[in-house]
RNA sequence: GCGGGCGUGAUGGAAUGGUAGACAUAUCGGACUUAAAAUCCGAAGGCCCUAGGCCGUGUGGGUUCGAGUCCCACCGCCCGCACCA
């Protein structure tokens, strides 16, 4: 009996599925159709094992689709433009082309070895230019329905590198590759009008039942509906009045100053005539648009001399002030400020010395507004103690219904709903992306190009020895026609987000090679993706943009109505971490360290003394083991190895950790850590598939943790998961070769057989992978251990194999094979329980007294309640703990439980 | 600050309100072996010397015949958003 091999029986089936073709999608057939997918790979050269996870993941669906008699459609395809490509560029030389071309042909290498059941003739790369070109053609339709403007914008400019950054692009106010301090810069760019279907995209969340609600919840946040009162302040001065929007209207009496944003046209007015609110509104502007910006930067404000009057009051005047808090893309970038009812106005009115007037509502005590605000609670009845509407006691949500039913009705006000969701702007200054198809004519202004021109492909001839975008300094490339009046113009240099490129790759998949930009036939049967599967790190943009896609393709005829909601499934997987081991260098420090708080002090102590020492060590430069105190220690492999200390020699290692005289190592363990190249960390894939196979990789990142929370790579668990398989391999093998007589345990092992057939299936179907591989663990021993006749361990051995195969498909044809299946076990019919075989004749009854276990009884599984109630009673627990007393309650639940209450 | 989630052995984790700790890792013991590896068998939440029993799912309360699971409060950790008016 020849021994596992998984790289035998890997290339070998790998091939046979390919010569059978089994996972090519085609269109026709009466069978219903399935579309699972992984969301795409970024090509950065390496699969890593968070890919291992994903697309195992996607892999055990779409495997398990197929073998319950669906059209599977289970495609795969690159996200490859982007920064990356132009860095390296810059950075090693080359062109972004040819690295992201090779990385993906690198890639593609490493992934096919995992056997995923991909259609591989739809293989498309964002970059490819009949994607990008059909991207085009759909920018031109949406730029046609008015999904696509042009305005000027605040931006993050990088004045090196010469482009717009991304926020999350600048670290501390810089730019992340250039370092240079960000710019608040206004360049006309182009933008999605997303906004305008921000109610949809909100109330549609409630359709997506089968996504996250944390997902659903992370969008809403996002788009950030609010309900307000809009209404405008009278200046003494007759000048325009100042709109303001807020959401506590109920707060009014309460005002104390109006606030504008540097960046209101008022603003921008003063900056014009005043040279000091000029050096003001340029500090306000100084340091970007990030969080960190905005997290500290200190509230500045300028009395910009300006007075208006209260809207209730016209001999109530409020100073108007400049305030950097204040965003002017959001309301209407100006409001009114009520320090006593809001945290942000009350600093603000503290630190300018601005009146903080009484409060206007109630809770239980009256300590009055010091240095905290009393934010009127919403859903909580509180007594108004001064309302203009007359309210005395109300919640908020009540008091702002009033309060905004009274602006309107006396005419100085109105309610409106906002959204805090802006406009998507999709201009990026970069070579390395799809060019935006529109040309810049003296005479016709922006020209949309001519569809039967487009592609417009990118120039390959570009250098990247100069910052800025190669675009805009090639030779010729600019240059052509106006489409409009054919005069000499230049097309726009701009290229669009990356996040365009994967917003509808999803829908291409369902016709790859169409001449649009899909195939309506095509992608009225394939859509919607059933089952989509990715990071949680995508929760908003990319799944908030692909929504929006989804519609504006609808609106523009690309894709049928059902497909408004693109994706019918949404899973997050987890990520997969691995501990990391941090080393301090040359230390005289006592005894070789390991986790622990003492462990993470005395390091910080180290540390401040030695900042320069730490590394990271290499998983194979570290020997773990457990102290008798039951820690999980480390200790440099070089050490002990001088020491002639043995790996698994835990007393030696507990004796080296104990001595003092090999003091001078700590090895520090963080456990459960985000695989980083820096921090030495990463697990190869293609390193585990060579070492133990793709099953092997495939089969624990499913084991050891449920799917949507991170699981932790761990040398002990691979090598636990290749002898599980192998001992699989080991029982069928000693089966097939076995030849017993049928018996009285056959009965037993199949019973046990459907049971495990039903929990491995639901466990399959519902995401809880871990908890099938726990059953097909649990029924491989009871295989192995059974006695049956060799006819129905077969039998056994065969499901096994076949619940197995969505896992390991490799290992599974193969014992299909040697077990006497018919064809390949990928494409036969998944089992199915026997449901009369799930129940046990007789059960097992626990019996509770008072809710606590005490003995257990076995009955007949159809024993009628008054029964099974006379049986528990005459228990000697029972008996003992009635002493005579008729039993206050009996509870029997049929099948599970019985409760007797003295 | 706002919103959400999670706390179960040494570890990853099981458990439609019904026998807590399945399954796995690590650990320990045994068998086989000249030996090692591989394999197989077994032990194992804590405490009471044992029989038997008591305690036990972050803490404190509550609902229930019965709570890891439901409700309330608190503690701790994690994630998302955030000068959004």
């Amino acid at each position: 009996m020849s021994r596992y091999s998984a790289t035998e029986i890997e290339a070998k089936w790998q091939e046979a599925w390919d010569k059978a073709g089994i996972f090519t999608a085609t269109r026709h057939g009466d069978k219903p159709k399935y579309y699972v997918l992984e969301m795409f790979p970024y090509p950065s050269g390496r699969i890593h094992m968070g890919h291992v996870r994903n697309y195992t993941m996607g892999d055990v669906i779409a495997r398990h689709k197929l073998a319950t008699g669906h059209n599977v459609l289970h495609p795969m395809g690159w996200d490859a433009f982007g920064m990356p490509a132009e860095n390296a560029a810059m950075a090693i030389g080359g062109h972004p082309k040819e690295w992201t071309y090779g990385n993906i042909a690198d890639m593609r290498g490493q992934m096919k070895p995992l056997g995923l059941s991909i259609d591989w003739s739809r293989e498309f790369a964002t970059c490819d230019p009949e994607y990008y070109g059909q991207q085009q053609a759909l920018f031109l339709d949406m730029l046609d329905a008015g999904l696509v403007y042009r305005k000027n914008a605040v931006v993050n400019w990088d004045p090196v590198d010469m482009t717009v950054l991304a926020n999350e692009q600048v670290e501390n106010g810089r730019g992340w590759r250039s370092g240079a301090l960000v710019e608040r810069r206004e360049l006309t760019q182009w933008f999605f009008k997303i906004s305008s279907m921000s109610e949809e995209l909100l109330s549609a969340l409630d359709t997506l039942e089968n996504w996250p609600a944390k997902v659903r919840l992370m969008q809403e946040n996002w788009i950030g509906k609010s309900r307000g009162l809009q209404f405008s302040f009278e200046r003494t001065d007759g000048a325009e009045p100042i709109t303001v929007y807020t959401t506590r209207p109920d707060t009014l009496l309460g005002a104390s100053f109006v606030g504008i944003s540097p960046d209101h046209p008022i603003a921008k007015q003063l900056e014009a005539e005043n040279p000091e609110i000029a050096e003001f509104v340029a500090e306000c502007r100084k340091g970007g648009t990030t969080e960190e910006a905005i997290e500290t930067a200190e509230k500045l404000g300028y009395d910009t001399g300006i007075r208006v009057k209260h809207p209730l009051d016209p001999n109530w005047e409020l100073p108007v002030w400049i305030a950097n808090f204040i965003l002017m893309d959001y309301g209407t970038g100006a409001i009114f400020a009520c320090p006593a009812h809001d945290q942000r106005d009350l600093d603000f009115c503290r630190k300018y010395d601005l009146p903080v007037v009484d409060t206007f509502f109630a809770l239980d005590d009256d300590t009055p507004v010091d240095k905290i605000a009393f934010v009127p609670p919403k859903t909580e009845k509180v007594r108004w103690v001064n309302h203009f509407a007359g309210l005395t006691e109300a919640t908020g949500d009540e008091a702002i219904d009033t309060t905004v039913d009274f602006a309107e009705k006396a005419g100085w006000g109105e309610g409106v709903t906002k959204y805090r969701l802006r406009d998507w702007g999709l201009s990026r200054q970069r070579y390395w992306g799809c060019p935006i198809p529109v040309v810049h004519c003296d005479s016709c202004g922006v020209v949309p190009e001519k569809k039967e021109n487009l592609p417009i492909r990118l120039p390959d001839d570009v250098s990247f020895d100069k910052p800025g975008n190669p675009l805009d300094r090639h030779p010729t490339w600019r240059a052509c026609a106006c489409p409009s009046c054919g005069a000499a113009a230049k097309r726009e240099t701009d290229t669009m987000d990356t996040f365009v490129d994967s917003s509808w790759y999803f829908a291409r998949f369902t016709a790859p090679h169409a001449e649009t930009p899909t195939d309506l036939a095509e992608a009225e049967y394939w859509m919607n993706v059933d089952q989509y599967i990715g990071g949680i790190e995508h929760a908003i943009l990319h799944l908030l943009y692909s929504r929006f896609f989804a519609r504006a393709m609808q609106i523009t005829g690309h894709l049928p109505k059902k497909a408004i909601e693109p994706f019918d499934a949404l899973f997050t997987q987890g990520m997969v971490t691995h501990a990391i081991y941090e080393f301090v260098e040359g230390l005289d420090a006592p005894g070789v360290q390991g986790s622990g708080p003492e462990a993470d002090e005395e390091l910080a102590e180290v540390m401040k003394t030695n900042p320069t020492r730490a590394k990271y060590l290499y998983p194979e430069e570290v020997i773990e083991f457990v102290e008798m105190t039951g820690e999980k220690r480390a200790v440099l492999r070089s050490a002990a190895e001088k020491l002639g200390i043995n790996a698994t020699d835990s007393v030696a290692l507990n004796n080296l950790w104990l001595d003092e005289d090999a003091r001078g190592q700590m090895v520090k363990i963080i456990p459960s850590a985000k695989m980083s190249k820096s921090k030495n960390n990463v697990v190869d894939p293609v390193n585990i598939i060579s070492a133990f196979g793709a099953d092997t990789a495939r089969w624990f990142v499913l084991s050891d943790s449920p799917p949507e929370r991170d699981v932790e790579w761990t040398a002990a668990g691979a090598e636990a998961a290749h002898k599980h398989l192998s001992r699989v391999y080991r029982v069928a093998s000693e089966i097939s070769a076995s030849d017993n007589p049928a018996n009285d345990e056959d009965e037993a092992l199949l019973r046990e057989m459907h049971k495990t057939i039903h929990d491995v299936t639901v466990g399959v179907e519902s995401f809880g992978f871990n908890a099938s591989i726990a059953k097909l663990y649990a029924f491989t021993n009871t295989l192995a251990k059974s006695k049956a006749g060799t006819t129905a361990k077969r039998q056994a051995a065969r499901k096994l194999a076949q619940l197995m195969s969505p896992m390991t498909p490799h290992l599974s044809e193969e014992l299909w094979q040697l077990l006497g299946g018919e064809g390949l076990i990928a494409t036969a019919p998944w089992p199915v329980a026997d449901a009369a075989m799930l129940v046990d004749d007789t059960v097992t009854l626990p019996i509770q007294i008072n809710g606590k276990r005490r003995a257990e009884i076995s009955v007949a599984k159809d024993m009628d309640k008054a029964e099974v109630e006379k049986v528990a009673l005459s228990t000697e627990a029972v008996q003992k703990a009635l002493d005579g007393a008729t039993p206050k309650k009996v509870i029997v639940v049929p099948g599970r439980i019985v409760n007797v209450v003295v």
